[in-house]
DNA sequence: GTGAAAGCGCTAACAA
DNA sequence: TTGTTAGCGCTTTCAC
């Protein structure tokens, strides 16, 4: 039932000469004759030789620490989603001993994300898994990895300032023309424009928000040139002026349709639709917060699209340990499935593992 | 930078005794005295010991085979998809010597898939993943792999006689009710009737095709109890009488759009339509099958609903062979995503890694 | 019941 | 330039 496997002392064997020349052969390291090299190459090319990896990892007996820098998940719901990905790559990663140190920062405050890469950087990790919010910021903190020559990945958000191993993400424009073609299916038979609608605190990932609206405008643009394509803009936070702003908004551009890229601003708008009779207004929002899947069920909601923060998160830590550990080459860019929710199946998204 | 971990050989320390009795405390295996096993837990009490799973499974020098017994890709797009899930798995579990082998057997022919089961049994693998197509058949062989305790998973196909590890598939029913909401969707203004088609090939996974029928029923029958549902179920595969049928099925019914289960039939149909000219008709198909995403893009379909095979068998793999290597359990059941597919975001899914 | 020791495949240090 | 050997942490065998 146990086969055997080739080992590096088989083809010593074979090749006539020690394990420790067949180990320099193979890695290319210290000096060889090449008499020997020939021999070891031979023999390699005959047999189909893979390394075991439990063995090479075994011999280095170190423990890895992957700090992550993230906004901190009580502050924000959005967030909260990813830290799935942390518990479930925690518990994946533990037997390897990679250890996984978050770092938060606050969501609104640059200095608190100074402050928190200041006390990870005084750790000294071996990895960083990061979402660069902060882009000002970002750029001098990974310039110092980048210096200290510590690895680190890029999730949810794309920065062009600096070099990640890896990034993780979706692709923001192409998100926006999903969210614009739903809309339209939604809304095609009736009068009225189609809007993207942005809120105050949407303005720090800029780049984010700018591409997905640039991707909604496209899709309407090349589907019917005529149709005027609406930006509804948002500031400040306070509660009772957000209705009544977007009330306004609404009834002058004659909007028939809402496209929401902030997770949390669904929840505000069909709230106040709802307060003002305006249910018949298509919504499209994102991801899938426990208030925007009640939505999605009761019909104030009707297409969310899911980023998958969790995963994004959890894949990111994936390749870095995979670096770590096993040397592995990690994707300049894993671009992520743009996921359509919709009540009949937000269950099913709900049930799945992390996926 | 690298801290050290806690070993087996520091809690015999700890404990006064040998590493053999910490290993016999640990597993429970072997004979202990009373005043040892106490020793040694409450050692273990103290402090976080988790064992070096790379040294564990370095111990017990095997090689695993997975056999999987699935449909032949060379006849079906859709279990050709299914094959990258194989290819990915190879790639990732080399290196732990877990050795993969497919049996191929033939969709419609339920001898074909005796004798790959036959020769599979006789290569007595150390696991079996399988989609489980002739209910049948399968039964008798997954008895028979009970009776050697090999342990086996199932994909694609749930079976109840049997109880394998694992499943891993969709929810069929909800599968159903989601195209229904989604040709809904697309029809809801028009007058006539929403159908199911039924394709032959069809019918051999017939659990399957009667649930997702269910809930499309289910569906409409809610929303709106006097919208009347059709069931066409076209016999024989000649493409002329295909052809012909279908669009005496749709006049007959005043079809206004159709849910095609069958991953291949969404092609036929669409063909089909557009020769007679109704390609006003709506379709929401099955599966990432390239013509699928071809008439996806050209607005042939609607929608489609992915079924991911390839990962379905990578998960499969997965299980077993952390089930083999770790002993980790599996879930015996792991519903995957009912993912919703547009022209706007197949793109996203065709560049996405095994997700 | 218990401890000592060999061995899993690979790496790295040390001799030759 | 090569071969030998001592580990890595855990399992398993063997002797006491």
């Amino acid at each position: 039932m146990n086969k055997k496997m080739i080992r590096i002392k088989d083809i010593a064997k074979l090749a006539g000469v020690s394990v420790g020349t067949v180990d320099r052969v193979i890695h290319k390291r210290g000096k060889v004759s090449e008499k020997a090299r020939e021999k070891v190459e031979s023999v390699l090319q005959e047999i189909d030789y893979t390394p075991n990896l439990l063995a090479k990892t075994l011999g280095s007996n170190k423990v890895y620490t992957i700090a992550l820098l993230v906004p901190h998940p009580g502050q924000d719901p959005y967030w909260k989603l990813s830290m799935t990905g942390l518990d479930i790559a925690q518990k994946e990663w533990r037997p390897y001993h990679m250890e996984l140190q978050p770092y938060f920062f606050e969501l609104e405050n640059a200095k608190s994300f100074t402050a928190a890469a200041q006390q990870l950087l005084k750790d000294s990790p071996d990895a960083v898994v990061s979402a660069p919010i902060f882009l000002h910021e970002a750029v001098d903190f990974f310039k110092q990895l980048d210096q200290l020559s510590i690895p680190y990945v890029h999730f949810n958000t794309m920065i062009s300032e600096v070099s990640p191993l890896s990034f993780i993400g979706q692709d923001s424009y192409q998100s926006g023309r999903l969210g614009a073609s739903l809309l339209h299916l939604l809304t095609k038979d009736q009068t009225g424009s189609p809007a993207i609608l942005h809120i105050r605190e949407s303005v720090q990932h800029s780049v984010h928000f700018r591409e997905k609206e640039r991707g909604f405008r496209d899709f309407f643009g090349a589907m019917s040139p005529s149709q005027t394509v609406t930006a509804i803009t948002i500031e400040g936070n306070d509660m009772d002026t957000f209705e009544e702003k977007l009330i306004r908004g609404i009834k002058k551009h004659d909007i028939k349709g809402l496209f929401i890229p902030t997770s949390s601003g669904a929840k505000l708008t069909a709230n106040a639709l709802e307060k003002n009779g305006l249910q018949h207004i298509s919504i499209v929002g994102y991801d899938l917060l426990k208030e925007n899947i009640d939505l999605l069920k009761n019909d104030k909601i009707n297409f969310l699209i899911h980023q998958n923060p969790s995963r994004q998160l959890f894949r990111g830590i994936h390749h870095l340990a995979n670096h770590l550990l096993f040397k592995k080459s990690a994707p300049s860019k894993e671009l992520f499935p743009l996921e359509v929710i919709t009540a009949e199946n937000v269950d099913s998204y709900l049930e799945a593992v992390l996926h």
